[in-house]
DNA sequence: TTCTTATTTAAGCAAATACTAAAATAATAA
DNA sequence: TTATTATTTTAGTATTTGCTTAAATAAGAA
């Protein structure tokens, strides 16, 4: 940082003041969500949250076939999402499916509302 | 793509070509939509995109007070923001203001309550 | 036990991202 | 006009991210 006595001279200070505070109060808050929002701007890994939200559960094979990718590729942003929480995970012998946990469903649930509508519309 | 033959033998096959389909329809949405959130999904700005909800407009050198950053650091992560249309400009002299836009606000807002909240709870 | 199937993990690399520093633009004041 | 203030833009660099390839783990079948 060079140059912060930018500060304009009209610069209402207490308003930085309380602004500075909202900042250190809510530090941690802002990173742990900036992290969760990181995972799902991506667009491979939105589709895979799209998709299990309209299918309930699927495995990384399917999703490696459906997405056309690696499997490898696919089974790495699951991993980040399962340890971030956006995934559950459940054994059927061999086969490990994903699933969306119920907190970021809900969460995200106006994002997939956008693409249930654009796809309505491309439909038609 | 070396091996996407990994298919399960018991894969439903329905599935796996009705997600193809609703990938194929939606890819340009979800790229969109992926890159707005991958904007959202940064620390940096997200504080910004709470800070303007809260004040409803700042400037750069507002904004590079309060989080301590460089200006022109600053002025890119708003730039970005502005031509992903999260964010409008409105000029006052020499000092430009940003703001977010409406649509924006409205879509983000489940984000913004769970900061509200924690800054509640950070507070008592 | 060995083989197959399903998946994960590790290593390496290319592309994208965020920041710094310096130069450029733009509006106002002297 | 020149100087000042507010901001943006450009170029360079270090870090992060996403993918590929190959090796490792894990469960079931022969």
């Amino acid at each position: 940082m060079e140059n912060n006595s930018c500060i304009r001279q009209q610069a209402d200070i207490k308003q930085i003041n309380r602004c500075k505070e909202t900042v250190s109060e809510l530090n941690e808050t802002f990173d742990y969500l900036a992290n969760g929002l990181s995972l799902v701007g991506n667009s491979v890994r939105l589709k895979i949250l799209y998709l299990l939200f309209e299918e309930k559960r699927l495995c990384v094979c399917d999703l490696s076939d459906i997405l056309g990718m690696n499997i490898s590729a696919i089974s790495q942003h699951l991993r980040k999402m399962k340890d971030r929480n956006l995934l559950d995970t459940e054994r059927d012998a061999q086969t490990i499916f994903y699933s969306l946990t119920p907190e970021y469903s809900i969460l995200l649930n106006p994002f997939f509302e956008i693409l249930d509508k654009n796809k309505v519309l491309e439909t038609i």
